[in-house]
DNA sequence: ACCTGAACACCGTTCAAGT
DNA sequence: ACCTGAACACCGTTCAAGT
């Protein structure tokens, strides 16, 4: 079984799956979604147009795998601001709202190619729907957390963090398809932190 | 023969343009967004494929002319929401999310297709970004006029209304997409109705 | 086992031509 | 003026064949 890499010409990197989901993201980078074409992706990975069916069912799963690749480093981003705030709620809460914008204002395309259903069905892919609710159970520790230190007010936390994702959501969306007038990108930021703030203290007077 | 609707064969219905945005409205119905094409939506009105350059300069734009009709139902909605609301910021928020999400449910598909920028340069249609504004209009009016009568807190309406529009656009993307677990429609709205509230109330214990 | 190249059906777009 | 039908380049998918 051990070959000298004389081999890499045929197989080219021995992982083609992964070297196409690689190519998903740097075309979803640098042309958007519209230029997300199978052909394309296997081109940027040097294959023929062929290749790829190897490894995907069709172009609905090489979607749902680049998908869930964002899905996942979403999640370590999230995961990493939550771990990195200050042990109190509104810090840990508005420290995942930022990095959820950030990455939506670092990778538009993506972001809306994990969250369109235009193109993926994702009960089909349960790997998917699977990181993709990993983010949930985040919110859900941080508010029970929060709840045990008498922070926040008490009620089942799931239904907490449905209101909260849909905010961070809401807002990272509506900046990201430019319906909400901005200049600039610490805008946005500021757009997280005043929603948060708004979340926590109430609207009412 | 010499009847008067012979005309009607080769000019159809006499507005194709608006016979082209209903063909397309019917199709995301029925078929989602995957079915968009442009000759099938020809296909759908009775004429050629090539009939919607005389009105759209391309495909784009025929997709912005639904994505416009679209936004024009759901601001229809919402304002229709609001009137019939008790006059009462809290009631009038509800109503207005509760229309949204019907929006969301009803009309998947279109819903999708007005807010996904994977297939739309919204700048480069300003009668679809002024028509998308005016939602924001609504909401800061809503607002303002509950600041007078003292049951919002103080600051800019406009600020507020980011949040509270986040918050409402995000519940209804995220049901639309599956992100949240859920048995029936009947509780999309409850979502809705407890994210309100939540907003309204704080989460501050 | 992994990949290629030809082939097929279909799409978006263009354009000369018809009424 | 409004629409058609052929043509073109390109895409997703399949498959017999190559190594």
């Amino acid at each position: 079984m051990t070959e000298t890499n004389t081999s890499q010409r045929n197989y080219h990197h021995g992982d083609l799956r992964n070297a196409l989901i690689e190519a998903g993201r740097v075309i979803l980078a640098e042309e958007g979604s519209a230029g997300l074409e199978l052909r394309k992706v296997a081109r940027r990975a040097g294959v023929s147009h062929a290749a790829p069916y190897r490894h995907f069912a069709d172009k609905q799963a090489l979607l749902a795998a680049i998908a869930e690749d964002g899905f996942r480093e979403l999640l370590n981003r999230l995961q990493t601001a939550h771990d990195q705030a200050e042990i109190n709620t509104l810090a840990q809460l508005t420290a995942i709202g930022q990095a959820y914008m950030a990455f939506a204002l670092e990778c538009p395309a993506h972001m809306r190619e994990m969250f369109s259903g235009l193109t993926i069905d994702r009960y089909a892919y349960p790997s998917l729907h699977a990181v993709s609710k990993e983010a949930f159970t985040l919110l859900v520790t941080t508010v029970a957390a929060g709840q045990a230190r008498g922070e926040v007010v008490s009620g089942n936390p799931a239904d907490l963090v449905v209101t909260i994702w849909s905010m961070i959501h809401g807002v990272a969306m509506l900046v990201l398809e430019r319906q909400i007038p901005m200049q600039a990108e610490r805008d946005a930021h500021q757009l997280v932190q005043s929603a948060i703030e708004q979340l926590y203290a109430g609207l009412r007077n």
